[in-house]
RNA sequence: GCGCGGGUAGCUUAGUUGGCUGGAGCACCCGGCUGAUAACCGGGAGGUCGCAGGUUCAAGUCCUGCCUCGCGCACCA
């Protein structure tokens, strides 16, 4: 192989400087400064202006909370990917954003002002209140930007797009307009959890957070039929809804009874009741836990059979039947269940979803019987009229039972929701709002998700894909005040006109008001937000006067609008977005599936008919050490600056990516991360430290130095590298980033460190010039710039602090490598040897030899040609002479193992028995046979060398093992255990020099110190003077004196050799 | 309730189309080695591969049911 690889690591720069210590906050604050002086993220983007873009958006966060440890997750993988694209030659520019508008901002405002109601709001006045959202949104930017800068995320903040920026308003304006003038866009009513109390309908996030356990009473109201004289029999937690009552669900397939009251229970207690002879209907299955009286069964039908009979209603005239063909009538719905209640489903229009999706179906009456204060409306009945609803359970059952409609009323507990700021009890509200029709492009949206590469697949196919499948419309209107103000203007008899941009908005004004309406001014940068935009009055087609509907867009939408409108698309010309769209990678945690991903992908559907991101990478939950969810209530919240100012943003980086798959949850141990730290990166930097201080003690210079002579160990870690640099740019190609992460950490401690440089120490302690030393340096050279190229993604410090002193310019500048040629053999023969080497120690514990008593010769058995190992093996292992034997079975034997595999699929139920006797058979003669094309018979079956793999096994008695090398070839260490008093003089020369350097370690000796030494021995073999020679050597001896009989100082007795020494 | 993904040693995890004795790392114990670093090497202990069935000559792997954790969705009349 040639010395400078196909990987170009050429220095333009001389000597290195030496390393000293890894201190990593050092080395990333005195970067970021560089980077920032320099403008190494610009430039590295810069530099591939003419390269293939990779278009990457970055998903929005909200600055008004402070960031945490879930978001330098991902946002390292966000960087990361950006990273290596443009090490690739791609041209990847990373605009920023935030997210600006929506609830979470109006909520933090409201609790800072203590504004408690939408009225308060009001009171306080909407232009106030928004200039204070408007201003909290920035609260933790600063947070934000230091975490951003300090983990070396590499992303454009200066020139960010804000969701509540005039030009990013627009465009969405613009994309609302596109869906309004699609048919898309339409008003309609949605039920939601609507707090009374603060005027406002919740998210169900918020929801979330507002369940309590409640006991209330619940009711089994009787509804007596118009033409038969018999009453169905309802259940309901919520009394105050059964006013708006107007139709009652069965299950077409479910069973019901008509019973008929023979006589009174036993033990009455509460409201309502029955007279004897009176019949009910209720569902089979939940007769018994129902009725109280005792009654026969008259007769059974189906649901089916009830349906369209008409009732009573409870309260005449408390809700028009208007046009209505169903309304008091019995209605069926699949929903039903026999779980709880009686099977009939009382149903309010108004206040329940499936109530209210229901009565849209069949045409039930939809008016409201409590207004938007929670109160009744007037006209129900005298006792509840005005009142808040639930005040009046206890009237509602009262009124109920004088009217003899009460059949039971039961104490109910369940969980039900809140308002988690006030706690009063969220009612199910329908509400005008407008939807985006996403039923119309159901199909599109599963076209387009088919072909978005999703990591991992499951998320798109699993639940992305069934998230589609199920797809509803849009509800896209809040009734709130801070957001992107829906561009719909309104007249009193329904016209509607949808605005796309300010210049149509003025021009509307400007038509207005030539007819005599006194509108405000409406400049060019008028801001588009409330309440500036609802002070303008428009005209509709036939003169009316047009208000603009009172609602803001669903914060979701912005974002979902950035792949556009980060450009103000279609205002700017329209190159930019044309340019950067579709999108190649997005990468967000999987909470965003519903969210972001969707939002992005539903907007891109309804505006463009088009895909939005060709690629998601969506991450993993992130949780704590114990596998809990973080969450501010625990305090199990990790702080990532605790890391990045002890073990460093790199190791924190490094920790995340190879912890585990991306998109499996994380479990966040700070052990872990330590751990990352003392082995990955202080052995990387040992190793580069030892490299750089040496090269800059000898003068070591890349691009100027003559060819040296690699050994095999150069060679070896070479191919290791191109093997590394391949397998590396594939698993970064399949997403798999931690596999990566893992197989470069393993090259690095085992290879790399352990091995490589461990065996190599001594070439370079060598002061004199030698080819041998060349080579070292240069490979030593190849392989850390190298491998500060393939770390970069990941841990962006260390590996420009080593590229930069090695090659003297950023690794973010370099390319990403290729890989060169790789010596499959040389891998294999060296993994082989390491093996040996292995078994060699393990042969001495077996043998209990001690490793530093040399044994006089070692054999290799068979396997390939190692001889150019011999010399690493002969140390390695402490012997005297390593050399080749071919008589095999002097040291061996042979077994055979059976191959369960082929046999299996020959003998099929006999497999135990022939396992059986192919387990108690002469191994050695059944070999024999098989060689000599005799098969053998067992139990019938023809045994051949496919069904049987040769194992060698040491014989009883020899110190030797046997190991199976790859190729499957079985490889044999055999050592020789006789003593010699010559191996007892080294061995015994080898402990005491080994005492002595602990000695000198312990005494804080500098290397290069000498010392006086004396040492005597008892009941010890002779050491020769050679060896005493050598132990003068190796400890720095200045003067020393060797003497038998008992001594004074440190002892120590190896063997039973007792030793006394003296250092000074 | 439905869907998705997990459950392998005390902890973190690898395990391909079913096929030799289920691998690593951390921690622990014993030993070795070391002017080699928060290191290295050998050995040990530690596993009912969540549980129970099934398919198969053979199941961590395939099938069914269940338990359990996480996430999402729905429901809570």
């Amino acid at each position: 192989m040639a010395l400078k690889s196909d990987i170009d690591v050429a220095s333009t720069m001389g000597i290195p400087q030496p390393a000293g210590d890894y201190d990593s906050v050092a080395l990333e604050s005195a970067l970021l400064s560089t980077w920032s002086d320099e403008k190494t993220f610009e430039k590295s983007v810069e530099s591939r202006r003419k390269g293939e873009p990779f278009i990457f958006l970055e998903g929005p966060p909200t600055a008004n909370g402070k960031p945490g440890i879930h978001h330098v997750v991902a946002r390292t993988f966000k960087d990361l990917v950006c990273r290596w694209k443009t090490m690739q030659g791609n041209f990847v520019e990373r605009k920023g954003g935030w997210d600006t508008h929506g609830l979470p901002v109006e909520i933090e405002v409201q609790k800072r002002l203590n504004l408690k109601s939408n009225q308060d709001i009001l009171d306080y006045g909407m232009a106030e209140f928004n200039k204070a959202c408007r201003e909290s949104v920035w609260t933790y930017e600063s947070a934000w930007r230091e975490m951003t800068e300090r983990m070396a995320y590499w992303c454009d903040l200066d020139n960010p797009y804000v969701t509540l920026e005039n030009n990013y308003v627009e465009s969405c304006w613009w994309a609302i307009k596109k869906m309004f003038d699609q048919d898309l866009l339409y008003l309609g009513h949605k039920v939601l959890p609507y707090c009374p109390g603060t005027g406002t309908s919740y998210s169900s996030h918020e929801v979330a957070l507002g369940y309590k356990e409640v006991e209330e009473p619940s009711v089994y109201v009787k509804f007596k039929l118009t033409d038969d004289d018999v009453s169905v029999l309802a259940w309901t937690t919520t009394p105050w809804t059964l006013p708006g009552n107007v139709g009652l669900a069965v299950g077409p397939e479910v069973e019901y009874v008509r019973v008929r009251v023979t006589s009174e229970p036993e033990n009455w207690q509460g409201s309502g009741g029955a007279i004897v002879g009176e019949e009910l209907i209720l569902a089979k299955d939940l007769f018994k836990d129902v009725i109280r009286h005792h009654s026969d069964e008259i007769s059974t039908m189906k649901g089916s059979e009830l349906v369209g009979k008409s009732y009573h209603p409870l309260f005449p005239g408390a809700v028009e039947r208007g046009d209505s063909k169903t309304a008091w009538t019995i209605i069926e719905a699949d929903w039903v269940t026999t779980t709880d209640g009686t099977g009939v489903v009382h149903t309010a229009v108004m206040y329940g979803e499936d109530d209210y999706n229901l009565g849209m179906k069949v045409g039930l009456p939809a008016q409201h019987t409590v207004d938007m204060k929670g109160e009744f409306i007037a006209g129900i009945h005298e006792k509840i009229d005005g009142r808040y609803v639930k005040d009046c359970d206890e009237d509602i059952i009262q009124i109920l039972d004088e009217a003899g409609l009460l059949y039971r009323e039961k104490m109910y507990i369940h969980d039900y929701p809140h308002c988690w700021r006030t706690g009063d009890p969220l009612l199910y509200y329908a509400m005008d709002s407008w939807f985006v029709r996403m039923t119309a492009v159901k199909e599109r949206l599963l076209e387009f998700n088919d072909q978005v590469e999703w990591a991992p697949d499951w998320v798109g196919e699993g639940r992305f894909g069934e998230w589609l499948r199920n797809v509803k419309d849009w509800a896209i209107s809040r009734e709130r005040f801070w957001g992107t103000p829906l561009p719909v203007w309104r007249s009193e008899s329904g016209e509607m006109k949808c605005l796309g941009s300010i210049s149509e908005l003025q021009e509307e004004v400007a038509k207005a008001n030539a007819a005599g309406i006194d509108n405000p001014e409406c400049p060019d940068d008028v801001d588009l937000h409330r309440p500036i935009v609802d002070d303008f009055t428009l005209l509709s087609s036939t003169g009316e006067t047009m208000q603009r509907e009172p609602f803001v867009m669903d914060c979701w939408f912005d974002s979902g609008c950035a792949s556009f409108a980060q450009w103000h698309h279609p205002f700017d010309g329209g190159e930019r977005f044309a340019n950067n769209f579709p999108i190649d990678y997005i990468c967000e945690g999987v909470d965003q599936t519903r969210g972001w991903f969707y939002t992005l992908l539903a907007v891109s559907t309804t505006v463009f008919d088009s895909i939005c991101y060709k690629r998601c990478l969506s991450l993993g939950l992130i949780l704590d050490a114990e596998g809990k969810k973080m969450s501010k209530s625990k305090g199990n919240i990790v702080d990532p600056w605790d890391h990045f100012n002890s073990e460093g943003a790199d190791a924190t980086r490094w920790y995340m990516v190879t912890a585990g798959a991306p998109w499996n949850p994380m479990k966040f141990d700070a052990n872990g991360l330590k751990e990352t730290y003392a082995k990955m990166f202080l052995t990387l930097w040992n190793v580069y430290r030892f490299h750089v201080d040496y090269a800059a003690l000898d003068g070591f210079e890349a691009d100027n130095a003559e060819e040296g002579t690699p050994s095999e160990l150069d060679l070896w870690i070479r191919s290791r590298l191109q093997q590394l640099v391949a397998g590396t740019t594939e698993q970064f190609e399949q997403w798999n980033f931690h596999k990566a992460g893992r197989d470069i950490e393993n090259f690095v401690v085992n290879d790399l460190s352990n091995w490589y440089v461990r065996r190599s120490r001594r070439r370079l302690w060598d002061e004199a010039e030698s080819g041998d030393k060349l080579a070292c340096q240069q490979t030593l050279h190849q392989v850390l710039v190298t491998l500060c190229r393939l770390m970069a993604p990941i841990s962006p410090f260390i590996s420009d602090s080593i590229h930069r002193n090695l090659v003297g310019d950023s690794v973010h500048f370099a390319d990403w490598p290729l890989a060169g040629e790789i010596d499959e053999d040389i891998i294999a023969r060296m993994a082989l040897v390491r093996e040996l080497a292995e078994t060699g120690r393990k042969i001495r514990v077996d043998a209990n030899r001690r490793q530093r008593l040399p044994c006089a010769e070692g054999w290799i058995v068979s396997g390939p040609d190692l001889s150019a190992y011999h010399d690493i093996l002969a140390e390695e292992l402490n012997v005297e002479s390593i050399s080749i034997e071919n008589d095999l079975d002097r040291f061996q034997r042979i077994e055979l193992n059976p191959n369960r595999r082929a046999l299996g699929a020959k003998c099929r139920q006999e497999l135990p028995q022939v396992l059986a006797e192919i387990t108690a058979a002469d191994h050695e003669s059944m070999w024999e046979q098989i060689q000599a094309g005799n098969n053998p018979k067992i139990l019938g079956y023809d045994i051949t060398a496919d069904d049987v793999e040769l194992r060698r096994v040491e014989r009883e008695g020899f110190a030797a093992k046997t190991i199976t090398s790859e190729d499957g070839n079985d490889v044999s260490l055999v050592l020789d255990m006789t003593d010699s008093a010559e191996l007892l003089s080294k061995g015994l020369a080898r402990d005491i020099t080994r005492r002595i350097q602990a000695k000198r370690k312990e005494m804080d000796l500098e290397i290069e110190a000498t010392i006086s030494l004396r040492v005597w021995t008892a009941e010890a073999p002779e050491i020769f003077p050679a060896d005493e020679q050598w132990i003068i050597n190796e400890t720095r001896a200045s003067s020393s004196q060797f003497q038998t009989g008992e001594g004074e100082g440190d002892f120590f007795e190896v063997d039973g050799a007792k030793v006394w020494f003296q250092v000074e």
